[in-house]
DNA sequence: AATCTTGTCAACCGCAATAGG
DNA sequence: GCCTATTGCGGTTGACAAGAT
């Protein structure tokens, strides 16, 4: 038998958007907020099912969307985001406000894949194309980084007020290991009333923002998945107690660019 | 000018995860 | 704990535009 059809689709309109339809899709989430996407294609009068309306309002009319074309900043943060998450569009999407998933993908599948072949990387694996025949499970997972981020990509001040570690370890240690400083909750996201804005300084984006807790340490997410001595962090936790910290170790000769 | 090819991106589809009863 | 409804995500498609022939 299946599932039953997301909505009653002999009776709903398909393919491109209408003005009026996107007036009336604005109109209806200016008065009624977001959410409730199965009812709302009825109480706002819009013969679409509401999933549609849903991709429509996230993807086109949302009030924040940035659109236009985008930046070299933009485009090294997806590619390192990629090289550690892979296609999970929507937490690469959560990194770079005002773009969404779809956009990102789309980006990504016309744009950033190209480039990276002609520069003879593997956009999947993110890894010389030559020679990347044999891989370890980590590293189909995307959990290893190519490291093609420009050292003068101002990626890591710039688009994370300061959340990426670029200062001060300008030791050895800075051109043999790349901190992404990719930080995941490992708690739920707190609600606004719940957080005031000054408190996680360490954080800058509402999603990862960690709630206060009795952590009483981070955890590098190499040692959290099992793979044994990641040698970044050395079994030692990690100084902010509410994130994961990923870190590469770059291998011979590999260096940033 | 007409046709073909390629690139772009909005939208759809199916599945998985989550919420609620 | 199970079942169903709903939401969210990622892969894919198809319409359209731009460029090439």
């Amino acid at each position: 038998m299946g599932r039953s059809p997301c909505c009653e689709k002999a009776h709903t309109n398909k393919g491109a958007w209408t003005k009026e339809e996107d007036q009336k899709l604005i109109a209806y989430i200016k008065a009624h907020g977001e959410g409730c996407w199965r009812s709302l294609p009825s109480a706002a009068g819009l013969l679409r099912c509401g999933k549609s309306c849903r991709l429509r309002w996230i993807n086109y009319l949302r009030p924040d969307l940035k659109r236009g074309n985008f930046t070299e900043e933009e485009d090294a943060l997806i590619i390192k985001l990629h090289g550690l998450l892979g296609n999970k569009w929507s937490l690469i999407a959560g990194r770079l406000p005002g773009r969404t998933d779809n956009e990102i993908k789309n980006y990504w599948n016309t744009h950033i894949k190209r480039k990276l072949l002609s520069r003879g990387i593997d956009p999947q694996t993110h890894r010389p194309t030559t020679g990347a025949a044999t891989l370890t499970a980590p590293q189909r997972q995307g959990v290893f980084i190519p490291i093609t981020v420009p050292r003068d990509t101002a990626v890591s001040d710039s688009a994370d007020d300061g959340r990426m570690s670029s200062d001060a370890s300008h030791d050895e240690d800075r051109d043999r290991c790349l901190d992404l400083d990719l930080s995941m909750s490992l708690l739920p996201h707190r609600s606004p009333k719940q957080s005031p804005p000054s408190e996680s300084p360490t954080t800058s984006t509402a999603a990862a923002t960690p709630s206060t807790s009795s952590y009483t340490g981070g955890i590098c997410l190499c040692c959290h998945l099992g793979f044994q001595s990641c040698g970044a962090c050395s079994g030692q936790p990690i100084p902010n107690p509410h994130v994961f910290r990923y870190f590469r170790p770059l291998e011979e000769g590999q260096g940033i660019d």
